[in-house]
DNA sequence: GTCTATAGGTGGATAGAC
DNA sequence: GTCTATCCACCTATAGAC
């Protein structure tokens, strides 16, 4: 599946849909309020996505698309690891800025509710950010910045939780220097010494 | 406020109402579940939790208690810092072990409809979590365990939320082995060398 | 594609008898 | 304290006209 054919009309409804599911959780929104924001009735939204579970499945996949165009970017823009790395930080330092929360970390606390969804699209969202993380340790360590004894996989992997526990914390705490004080402190165990 | 004033129908129902929300989330279950589990009805739970809000509240205030009295014992009982931090990451791993997340961090995901419990209740929790650790890795550091070299309260905090995101991704993977390997190379590095 | 209209269900919550 | 009965708002989803 890809997004890219999709009309204007989706990506309006996606978009909401998307902003609503960051800012207070997938069940915590309805068709109406879509309905709302975009000036399209929800009967209407339904010829686009049949169940809201299609619309889940979508927007996921959509936001996965773009997550990998933006990190391919990072990785094009910074060449040393750390600061690659850093901009990565600040990234997500800004979706908590705006009161938002991780998309799939959100709907993973929503996973009950959407069984069609769990095998598979979270999933792709995890793998994608640990696989771009492994990539900026292994060369921050052909580089010396990072400490060459650290298993990448490994740190891949613990560093992707404490992102995704620092932004809940930092959501309920209203508290974005929580995430950033965080996010830092891993960032410096990285280097070498 | 204290629930230890409260009766065993009050008990009953949070119960019930504590599982469902690790399991599902505080939005995805309803009175109705609440009256076929326990076997009252959704009239008679009102009368002891006059609206939603209320129940999560005082389940957030028993669930803060008992976690204070658990982690006590687990001072009392482990004196070594680290296996008092192994037997921590047990009990966590045992959660997402019976398709579980966090209560607080469950509640957390949902904090936009939640705005009586958000300051306050969360908070508390994290907090009692944190000083708890922080505590072990003092005591650590003292017995030699521990790099001395950690800032302690940094070192807590990262280790909420390496915790909190690893409990998060493990479940949507439906994987227990993930966090137990997050939780162990975690504790690993928290070694003195 | 978008609309009106509505079905069919479920949600939290309340009134009042017992 | 627990019940029956009920309200009303909201939800997802569908049928069918335009």
């Amino acid at each position: 599946m890809n997004t890219s054919e999709l009309n204007d009309t989706a990506h309006k409804i996606l978009d909401v849909a998307e902003y609503y599911t960051q800012t207070r959780g997938f069940n915590a929104f309805s068709y109406k309020d879509i309905q709302n924001e975009v000036g399209i009735k929800t009967s209407s939204i339904h010829y686009y996505f049949p169940t809201k579970q299609d619309l889940a499945i979508t927007m996921a996949t959509r936001f996965n698309e773009r997550l990998k165009v933006n990190l391919g970017e990072l990785s094009q823009k910074y060449k040393s690891a750390m600061k690659r790395l850093e901009a990565f930080n600040i990234m997500q330092i800004d979706i908590v800025a705006q009161n938002k929360f991780c998309l799939c970390g959100m709907l993973a606390s929503d996973i009950h509710g959407l069984p069609k969804l769990s095998n598979g699209k979270l999933d792709q969202f995890f793998d994608l950010v640990e696989s771009w993380l492994v990539e900026a340790i292994k060369l921050g360590q052909d580089q010396g910045e990072i400490n060459a004894s650290l298993n990448p996989v490994n740190v891949a992997s613990t560093y992707l939780a404490t992102l995704e526990g620092g932004m809940l914390i930092a959501r309920a705490k209203k508290n974005t220097k929580y995430l950033e004080k965080i996010l830092n402190e891993t960032l410096l165990g990285f280097a070498s010494h």
